[in-house]
This record gives structure tokens, sequence and C-alpha cells, in this order.
RNA sequence: GGCGUUAUGGUGUAACUGGUUAACACGUCGCCCUCUCAAGGCGAAGAGUCCGGGUUCGAGCCCCGGUAACGCUACCA
């Protein structure tokens, strides 16, 4: 009775995609491999491609982080229309700026009744949770503020306690919407929870911000990844609180490691920033990703007699020309790098001998990464002959250090691993400049009774193979964080995979 | 546990809207070329399409029932 379906936007409305990535560290191959799919549907159909910034996750944002998101999709020659940097009729947009209209949509909806305050604490709700859980409920919110009366309302205002907006998600029915790519998706309403739309902190939540920004922006289409099915009956529903036409969804399968889980940093490297700094060409990488899902129409028989292995190359434009995102595959495909770097390999031998030499200066070769590894080794150099042994690791991409040269002399393999897995984390979540890296590094070894020298040790082999190499700091700073921190995930991976082998 | 999604060689994708021995690319292995290694050329192994039923002359494609994997289950996105 209570249940509902959308009606689609109109035909005729101009097409409007985006992607709303989150400032909260690397940009992410999966916000490519997204907003890959989005221009190609935006270019496609002569609409606007919009780049909005989610940032209103205040515990995670990270500052530096909006710029190499820009960075990374340009480098990608994923280019916008509108966006943070570029303006645009519906701006601003970045989130962090709109929380004025956030909040006059949430004070919408706490008029019409579809939302209500929520003054639980974290302990109340986490109690409850447990409870739940211990009895094998499934954790939902009680619903404790739900029914509070304007009079307790009043009053725990005027306490100033602090409160979220919750969304008030009918009881009974449920709510239907289309995936243009699977077909109607039902859930009940039961089995969908009074979602926080405004925190405490008076920033919206994904979800409320999400909607609004949508509804505003005029978007017509929303392409995102397979991750947001579950939540897209609160969206529907906010969109109907509102009052308001919903856009189409498109849920895009989700990237995989090569064990199947959702791709993540831990099994492969996830930050597009590594991927350009170690030497992947753009036009590789966007062309891998259009790989992912099957969009491109199969090779034609002549282009198989042709060599069908061109067939599997193909540029943005090709792309945009021939790319098909109604025909993209379902299940997960699990990102290959070994088909990546046999890709990347096919353009670099394409180049023109001079294109070639060129991309190497721009990169590997660039006079700034030179110079910064020149003053790092001038003081330990007898004659220029030396360069490369000295600076070897900083040009390799294989550099895996023996046991003999990583592990302390009195310390297990086991600590040790464990050891590094906690610099690991600590790097993951420290800037790199030396000036935060030492007293970090520092305050980790003295927590665990490491002396300095077995900590940095451990952290030089890691890094460089070998037990001499220039400055720890000024090294791990001149290699990038991406990579640093993919060589030791990278490390870590290989010595759990031989201690699994030893058992 | 609940809800949802997905399922073709090791990996990415094909297979005319059910029609012969399931195709292509990557990877692997072998041979040729070659001062080496790649590249290139030639060739091989590798799936009977998650499992079990059903419909049909005929099913990877349709129906039913399972299973597994993955996602969500936050005042993160």
């Amino acid at each position: 009775m209570n249940s509902s379906t959308i009606p689609a936007p109109a035909a005729s409305a101009p097409i409007r995609v985006r992607i709303a990535p989150s400032p909260t560290g690397d940009p992410h191959v999966g916000t490519a491999y997204i907003g890959l799919i989005n221009f190609i549907y935006a270019r496609q159909n002569g609409g606007q491609f919009v780049l909005r910034i989610e940032d209103t996750d205040r515990a995670r944002f990270v500052a530096t982080s909006e710029q190499m998101i820009f960075d990374a999709l340009r480098w990608l020659g994923l280019s916008w229309d509108e966006g943070p940097d570029v303006g645009g009729p519906y701006g601003p947009y970045r989130q962090s700026e709109r929380t004025e209209i956030y909040r006059t949509h949430a004070d919408l909806l706490l008029a019409n009744g579809t939302a209500y305050r929520c003054f639980c604490t974290a302990e109340e709700l986490e109690a409850a949770r447990k409870q739940q859980m211990a009895a094998k409920l499934p954790p939902r919110y009680p619903a404790s503020c739900r029914n509070l009366s304007e009079a307790q309302v009043a009053a725990n205002l005027s306490d100033n306690k602090p409160f979220v907006i919750r969304m008030a998600v009918p009881t009974e029915g449920s709510t239907t919407f289309r995936d243009e790519l699977r077909g109607d998706i039902t859930f009940e309403h039961s089995n969908v929870d009074d979602q926080v739309l405004m925190k405490s902190d008076g920033f919206p939540t994904y979800h409320l911000a999400n909607v609004v920004d949508d509804h505003l922006m005029h978007i017509t289409d929303v392409i995102r990844a397979e991750e947001w099915i579950s939540s897209t009956p609160k969206h529907v529903l906010l969109y109907q609180a509102f009052g308001w036409a919903a856009p189409r969804f498109w849920h895009m399968p989700l990237l995989r490691n090569i064990d199947k889980s959702k791709i993540s940093k831990r099994k492969n490297p996830v930050s597009l920033v590594y991927y350009r700094q170690a030497g992947f060409l753009p036009e590789a990488v966007i062309n891998f990703l259009g790989l992912m899902g099957g969009g491109m129409p199969s090779p034609t028989p002549v282009e198989i007699v042709n060599g069908a292995k061109e067939a599997e190359i193909f540029s943005l434009a090709e792309m945009i020309q021939r790319f098909e995102v109604p025909n993209i595959r379902l299940g997960g495909p699990v990102f290959d790098l070994t088909k990546l770097r046999w890709l990347n390999s096919e353009y670099l031998r394409a180049l023109s001998p001079e294109a070639f030499f060129t991309a190497l200066r721009d990169t590997i070769l660039s006079d700034q990464y030179l110079r910064d590894i020149s003053t790092l080794i001038q003081t330990r150099i007898e004659t220029l002959g030396q360069f490369g042994e000295l600076t070897g690791f900083f040009f390799r991409d294989d550099v895996m250090p023996t046991q003999e040269v990583f592990l302390p002399k009195k310390r297990t393999l086991e600590e040790t691993l464990a050891f590094a897995t906690e610099q690991l984390t600590l790097l993951e979540a420290t800037d790199w400049t030396t000036e935060a890296l030492e007293p970090a590094l520092k305050q980790l070894g003295e927590a665990h009774t490491w002396s300095v020298k077995e900590n940095f040790m451990l952290l030089r082999a890691i890094l460089s193979g070998s037990t001499m190499s220039p400055p720890l700091l000024e090294s791990l700073v001149v290699f990038g964080k991406a990579r640093s921190l993919d060589r030791m995930r990278r490390f870590l991976e290989t010595q759990k995979k031989l201690a699994n082998a030893r058992k």
C-alpha cells in the first residue's frame, strides 16, 4: 500500500552526470573508473560532466587531497564542465561550502514530518546495537526519539543537548527503484534504517547532501559504484520527501582484488598518484579501465583477422564513439596489474623514440627527481660513475630485501613483520615531510621498544633493499608517498606469502 | 545474522535475441628468429559456462530450487 515506484526524469532533459569523490586521501583508481563511465556517458549524450567534492567528513578530511584529485583526473584526460575550480551555474561545488543549503533542506523535512531530531548519545546507540547483535537481530536504530513530543524536543533543545536529524522511514511497505543495468530492485521499509541526515557537528551525511546536490545541480543520471545499491532506497525516499523527481540510477560493478574482494590498497596499488609516478601512461590506464566491465563492443571479424590484440587497444575518443554503457557486465572485474602492464608496454612501444625519451624525462628521469636524488648522494660518492650503485632503488620497481638484510639481529621474524605493519599504518597517516616523519617514526619505535637504529634500518631495508642507503627520511620523501607505501605493502604481502609457504 | 547484487578457462571479455567441436586478448608452457633479454612469428595446455532439476529436437542464453563470492548493515563515503 505504501509501496512506490519513482518516475524517471523526463527523456528530454539534457543529460547531466557527476562524480563526487571525497578528499580523504590519494585519488582512487575506482574514482577514475566511475569518472570514466560518467565522462563517456556525458560526451555521448552531449551532456555535462560535473565534479563535486564531498568533503563533509571532517574527521577523514585530507587537505592536499582535493588538488591531487584534480591533477589525477586531468592527467587521465577526464575534464569536467563544472566543478570547484572551474565554477559553473550551480555552485558552489564543494559541499563544505553548502552547509546552509543542507540546513534549510533538513528543516523542510523536519517541518513536513519526514525527518526528526534524535538526541541519543553515541553510547546509547552503541549499547542498543550490542544488545541487538547479541539477540541475533539486525542492528537498527531503536526509534527512541522518533515520537518525541514537541515539548520534549523543546526541552532538549533549550538544554542545548546535541542532536542529529534522522530520516523518518515509513514503517510499512517497500520502495522499488529501477537500476538501469539490472532492472527493478525492491527494498522492504522494515529493512531500511532511520538514516542520519544531519550530524551533530552541523554537517550533512552523504545521503542528504547527495540527494540535495544532485537535485539542485539537475543531475539526470547517477552513475556510481555498486556499493550504493543498498542505500538507494533511502535516497529515493528522500526525493519523495522533498517532492522531487529522482534521477536514473546506474550501479557499476566494483573493481576487485585478485581474491575478488573490493579493490583495496592492501592488495593492490589504488592510488592514481602511484600509477603516474611508477610510469604508467594515462592512455594505458584509461584504456585498461575501459576494458573493465566490457562496455566496448566486441571486435568485428575483420578486426580479429587484422590482429585481435588491437581490438583491446583503444583511446578515450574511440570509447566515446563506441562504448555502450547499457552493456556493462555486472560481475566485478578483477583489476589485473599484469594486463595493465602489458597494455602500458604496448603504448610505450608505440611511442616515437623522441616521445619515449620525453616520457622518460618527464617522469622517472625528470630534472627535479634527479636533482632531489643527487642532493642525497653528493657526499657519499667518489666518482660520478657510482651514481647508479648508490641510487638504484630509486629507479627500480622490484626491490625486495632478503631476510638477512631486513631482519634485525635480536628480533624474530614475527615481531619484525608486526612492527613493519605498524610502520605502514603510521606512515599512511603521516604527512610526507621529514619534519613529520621523524618524530612519528621515533615515537612509534619508543612505544614498541624498538631502537631508532632497528626502526630506521628495517624501513631502509624495505625501501632500498639494502642496509646502506642515502638518508632514510629524505629518501622516502624523494621517492614519494604513494610508491613508498606500495613498496612496504608489497614487502609485507610477499613476506606473508613466504610465511604461509613455510607452513 | 539480515537485506541486496553477482556468477563463462588463472585474469579481462565474446558467443547472431536457444542452433554445429564455447571465441579473442593477457598470463603460462614449447618452438622459430636472435650475441642476451624483450618484441615478433608459430604452436600447446587450460573452461563445457557455480551446482541440481525442468522446458525444448536442441540451453552458457528460458523457468524453478540451491550454493558461493561480493556489497551494505556508522553522526564514512
